[in-house]
RNA sequence: GCCCGGGUGGCGGAAUGGCAGACGCGGAGGUCUCAAAAACCUUUGGGGGAAACCCCGUGUGGGUUCGACUCCCACCCCGGGCACCA
């Protein structure tokens, strides 16, 4: 008799792994290949709940899809740049690369103790310089194509980071999404990789992510935010109310509202407002509220509820439709980055601009009227304007029919109506608009003013402009003299940044931006297909063998950030010709949040279970199992300690049972004929049915109760056979089954218990997901329940193969059934084969 | 406001339209022990009943169905994403 020691076994078998290579992969075409990748982490400290939850659902996906035959490419590796690094560096007074390579060891150890199937030869880390070259490269490559861009423009600046922000960083309610202050709005020159090319494809392509949650799939569809809708032309007039050349466009939902509209409005940024009221007398009040909207937070700006503010320019724009002249205003509610940063306001549909309207006394003519609106039976008809006001307290934006429309009075308006159609074909016509598509999402911002990032491969050259550095100089090497602690960066640093322009050869200063630690995010799981390569980011071979990852693995906050960027990358990849495929995750699985008391763990509330306790005082196994059963993977979890304990009972449970086994006679002579081993040979079938679909459905929490039961089971037959009676062939065999379906949960254990209790040849790991035989499932005689009017009133016993009038006679028959139909007609029997009789009665 | 999730015992959670509450935690009672721990056994949604059984019960109200936690409609509550997006 052996003890369950989980301290004893656990590192024997993690050491034994590692020398015999176990989990070292490589190209096998033999096979059928699958890439179980989760999302990297971030070597902010040692490894929380979060990651155990993570790394284990994923480990028991991979350890599963290997006993299913199939060659597994299961890859570790660190996002490694990026500001925790900085700020842990100034406080501890030393270097981020310090703190960032002492984490990875930390954490590495750590995955190490918790058993997890890694391969470490693929490992990569995104603040060495052989992964961060390559990532430079590929930028290099986005430049060659045309979607490198460095602009000007209105961009997110975290004052507390010190850095510029994508749009993707800003989150809630404006805040940063790492260190949470509210961000400014800044007009600065960045760096921008141009999203928006793809972002058609970005959306079209989520409908063939089948494997993908719909919430991050709506998420996504959420940030593009693609509107259809038309660019409408209106001409500016001068200062004496004469038509100039000039014209200016809008971008609108609704061109079928077009006649409604009775003013213009220009975002505060706008680049014509200057020229605009220049020397005017409206010059004053309109700086007034660009002033204004200058000096607000974009919190504040963004709140929908508070008063709408603008000015009057003193110019007039000419509707295209109608040549009305429409008044122009400066309004603080227009936002500069979408569509034009000007808008056509229709005050009787839209009520922002009915809102606008009521405050400054501005027309507000109705022009798309519901079937049910009273002013239809006064206004059906009217082609111009006889009416510029509403009796509504809101404006009304759905369909409905549009009046005072001109020719297009009478038609049905509202969005992607044939009132929107007609009109937009009207303008095309004659060169005054077209039909057009906006989107919500903005060219990502990728250049940082910090220090522990990947330096942007560009030079700035007095004479050339900016020139790339060639393929050949790389990688820009990031210099580890830049002390952070005084505050310094790369600007700092002349003997970085001081170089000669590759093409002209003359003095030019090299780029001091990193770029955003999200673009070596968008192709570590590229690299893990071919880690070691020196000569490129990766074989596409090897690429082509392993990609698209077919099960990834990860947390829902980066349902838009990682993922989105990384679907970008991977398109622009394939346009480059280095693979063949445009999406890089095939499956998708969101796991849960790991919260305490409903609150997100973090070590500034100090509200943090610590994984090394746990596994320190239960074992790795123990917390592995244990966190998967507490509830199914992707949904938010409340950690406690109270089932842990269980669980240890559990593991115990199923090693005692597999060691009182391994110590009987190899066989007993006796053959197990009667009731109990035949429920035994269900028991182990309905085990190994259940697991197995439960693991590749995801739902590990179930997984974990069948093997539960089938525990139970096995101790059910020791109990009620007498000892001399057991069939030992059947019992060891059970415990084989056991052994090997606890394998993917609690691989430590598996394997003591496969290789030195049953003595077992070769490692647990590497057996075939146990088979079983359906027979066993089926039995002769089967209870089914009797329900009467819906009731069960109960059950019947028959046998597996009897007749329909046999199983009705049964039920009828039972006593409780007569007391509850007698009296009665029974109108209609339903009889559901296998599994229930139902009877109706009136 | 728009778009996603979710609401089941004391708790975590189970249920291809077919016996609601699997499995586990916790509780109660018991066996073993001088005692305790561990282990094992019984029991555990609420109410009624000596029992057989009966009634109620999956956020609320309707509907479809022989039958609804599951499907449909309307609503309430909780969580998340987006949001002066024209």
């Amino acid at each position: 008799m052996t003890k369950y020691d989980p301290h004893a076994i656990e590192p024997k078998w993690q050491a034994a792994w590692e020398s015999e290579g176990l989990y070292h992969v490589s190209e096998d075409p033999s096979r059928p290949k699958k890439y179980v990748l989760e999302m990297f982490p971030y070597p902010s400290g040692d490894i929380h709940m979060g990651h155990v939850r993570n790394y284990t659902i994923g480990d028991v996906v991979a350890r599963h899809s290997t006993m299913n035959g199939m060659n597994v490419l299961h890859p570790i590796g660190w996002d490694a740049f990026g500001l925790p690094a900085e700020n842990a560096a100034i406080k501890s007074d030393s270097h981020p690369a310090t703190w960032t390579y002492a984490n990875i060891e930390t954490q590495a150890a750590s995955f190490r103790r918790m058993g997890f199937s890694y391969d470490w030869d693929r490992t990569v880390r995104t603040c060495d310089p052989e992964f961060y070259r390559w990532g430079q490269w590929i930028f290099l490559k986005f430049w060659e194509r045309g979607l490198v861009e460095r602009k000007s423009s209105p961009v997110n600046w975290c004052p507390s980071c010190k850095t510029v922000l994508a749009n993707e960083q800003v989150i809630g309610e404006g805040v940063c999404w790492r260190c949470k202050s509210v961000v400014q709005k800044r007009e600065l020159e960045q760096w921008f990789l141009k999203i928006t090319e793809y972002a058609q494809e970005l959306l079209d392509d989520l409908d063939t992510l089948t494997g993908w949650p719909e919430r991050v799939k709506a998420m996504q569809a959420n940030w593009i935010g693609r509107s259809e809708g038309a660019e409408v032309e209106f001409t500016l007039c001068d200062t004496a109310g004469d038509p100039t050349e000039q014209r200016i466009t809008v971008f609108t939902t609704r061109p079928d509202t077009l006649f409604g509209c009775s003013f213009f409005l220009l975002a505060p940024e706008h680049p014509l407002i200057g020229e605009l009221v220049a020397g005017t007398e409206y010059e004053a009040n309109v700086r007034g509220i660009v002033d204004m909207a200058a000096k607000e937070t974009s919190v504040e700006r963004s709140s929908s509820d508070r008063t709408k503010r603008g000015a009057f320019t003193g110019r007039y724009v000419i509707n295209p439709v109608n040549g009305e002249k429409v008044p122009v205003w400066v309004a603080d509610y227009v936002l500069m980055e979408y569509g034009t940063g000007a808008v056509m306001a229709v005050p009787s549909g839209d009520q922002r601009d009915f809102d606008f309207a009521r405050f400054y006394g501005l027309p507000i003519p109705p022009v798309v009227l519901a079937e049910d609106d009273p002013l239809l039976p006064e206004l059906a008809g009217a082609h111009e304007r006889v009416r510029a006001d509403v009796p509504w307290d809101n404006a009304y934006d759905a369909g409905g029919i549009l009046v005072q429309s001109g020719e297009f009075t009478g038609m049905r308006g509202g969005k992607k109506s044939e009132a929107m159609h007609a009109v937009t074909a009207w303008l095309a016509e004659r060169g005054l608009g077209r039909e057009t598509v906006n989107f919500r999402l903005r060219d990502w911002l990728i250049s940082r003013q910090r220090y522990w990032g990947n330096p942007i491969p560009a030079v700035h050259c007095p004479t050339c402009g900016l020139v790339p550095v060639p393929e050949d100089e790389l990688p820009v090497v990031l210099p580890m003299n830049v002390d952070i602690t005084k505050g310094e960066t790369l600007a700092d640093h002349p003997e970085f940044y001081e170089t000669t322009c590759p093409k002209c050869g003359g003095a030019a200063r090299r780029e001091t931006d990193t770029m955003d630690t999200f673009t070596c995010s968008s192709w570590y799981y590229l690299r893990y297909c071919d880690a070691r390569n020196d000569d490129a980011p990766f074989d596409p071979a090897a690429v082509g063998y392993w990609m698209p990852v077919d099960q990834y693995i990860g947390g829902i906050e980066h349902a838009i950030l990682h993922l989105l960027y990384s679907r970008f990358y991977t398109k622009v990849l394939r346009d480059v010709g280095l693979c063949d495929f445009g999406e890089p995750f095939t499956n998708l699985l969101t796991q849960g949040m790991v919260k305490l008391d409903g609150a997100t763990m973090s070590k500034s509330k100090g509200n943090v279970v610590a994984p090394e306790d746990m596994i320190a005082r239960y074992g790795a196994d123990a917390l592995r199992a244990y966190i998967l059963f507490m509830a199914p993977p992707d949904k938010d979890l409340d950690w406690s300690y109270d089932g842990l304990e269980g669980m240890r009972r559990f593991l115990n449970r199923a090693w005692k049972l597999v060691d009182e086994v391994a110590a009987m006679p190899a066989s007993s002579g006796v053959s197990g004929h009667g009731a109990a081993a035949k429920a035994l040979r269900r028991a182990a079938a309905a085990a190994i049915a259940k697991c197995g679909g439960d693991i590749e459905r995801f739902q590990l929490n179930t997984a974990i109760s069948a093997l539960m039961e089938y525990v139970n089971a096995v101790y059910d037959y020791r109990r009620d056979v007498p000892a001399g009676s057991q069939d030992n062939a059947l019992l060891r065999a059970a415990a084989r089954d056991l052994v090997m379906l606890m394998a993917p949960f609690t691989p430590h254990m598996a394997e003591e218990l496969w290789r030195t209790v049953l003595c077992e040849d070769g490692s647990v790991h590497r057996q075939s997901w146990p088979r079983f035989d359906p027979s066993a499932l089926v039995s002769n005689e089967i209870e089914l329940p009797v329900q009467v009017n819906g009731k069960v009133r109960g059950r019947v016993v028959v046998a597996a193969d009897a007749s329909e009038e046999t199983v009705v006679a049964a039920a009828l028959a039972l006593p409780n059934v007569v007391a509850h139909t007698t009296g009665k007609t029974v109108k209609k029997v339903v009889v559901v084969p296998g599994r229930l009789v139902s009877i109706v009665v009136g």
